[in-house]
DNA sequence: TGACATCCCAAGGAATCCCACGTATTCCCA
DNA sequence: TGGGAATACGTGGGATTCCTTGGGATGTCA
């Protein structure tokens, strides 16, 4: 689904907790529902590769992504990214009221019980525990206020767009 | 095969765990299920090729990209490829509930006995016996967490080469 | 003709979808 | 600036669909 020149790219931001009930489903935030090109194909939520007990959460077209970097089938470093990547990763549909629900092996791996905080990272976003979300959130914060010289932030402004 | 332009691959995804029956019938989660092109024209079956005890299941359009990839027939190592790929290689059928059955030969190299355990690749799936498949994933999880910064993941998303 | 494999049909259970209500928020107008 | 109304959101439950499982019937090969 091609943007219209000129268009914002589309930017998942803030932090949300959502209560899970009885039934396990969590509504998405309607900040991030509204990014969606097509609600009605769906999320892909996958574990975390970064050594966090948290979700990562795409788009399709995002997480397609993914596909092509997967194409040498019998090469076994390829087969364990791919393990990693499609292996945990899960396609969940939103019903009409913009709910999802999170498969036992994600709440697991997550420690989610009752609440999910989400929380934006730009071209796609993260489910947490909530009292995990917060400190890792905080975490980033300090770390990233006393590295702030040595990091590169690409804060530049509205000319670098995306290609 | 060409998908119209802006649609999306298809993905297999997610690990499923689906028992055999008296019969040696299994069924193939639906999820994958929603991702063939043609159920009616069955799947093809082989041994990897990676080391591990497992069997790569992959759908008529797919499988054919290999037979381009081997014409090199007087070349030994093609050969042996070929031999490898086209040699335990076996089409299977999907009843219509969508069960298939594995032959002997596949059990037995990958030790399956009444349950069959279904993981997701991106473009193919395959089926380990449970407990070798999780430890599996457990373990490409693993090792993608600790290389995450050698191997390229592109989580940029849809705008970083697509355009 | 017998044994085996495959196909087809039926029923139970579980997950999903859809609808309706209560609440909170926002917008508009006085 | 305050109040009222309309909209959007969250929540819960009921109904429907889908999926799974098992068994029987048909066709095939030895």
């Amino acid at each position: 689904m091609a943007r219209s020149p000129g268009a914002l790219p589309k930017i998942f931001a803030g932090t949300h907790t959502k209560t899970i009930d009885a039934k396990g489903r969590v509504s998405v935030p309607p900040d991030f529902r509204a990014q969606f090109d097509n609600p009605e194909q769906g999320l892909f939520v996958m574990r975390t590769v970064t050594g966090d007990k948290a979700l990562d959460v795409f788009e399709p077209e995002a997480f397609s992504g993914f596909v092509s970097n997967s194409e040498q089938v019998f090469s076994s470093e390829a087969m364990d990214s791919a393990i990693a990547i499609f292996g945990s990763a899960q396609k969940l549909r939103l019903d009409r009221e913009g709910r999802i629900v999170l498969p036992a092996e994600f709440t697991e791996f997550a420690e989610i019980e009752d609440e999910a905080y989400f929380m934006g990272l730009g071209r796609h976003f993260q489910i947490w525990e909530p009292s995990r979300g917060r400190a890792k959130r905080e975490e980033a914060h300090r770390k990233t206020t006393l590295n702030r010289e040595t990091i590169s932030l690409p804060l530049a402004g509205p000319g670098g767009k995306v290609s």
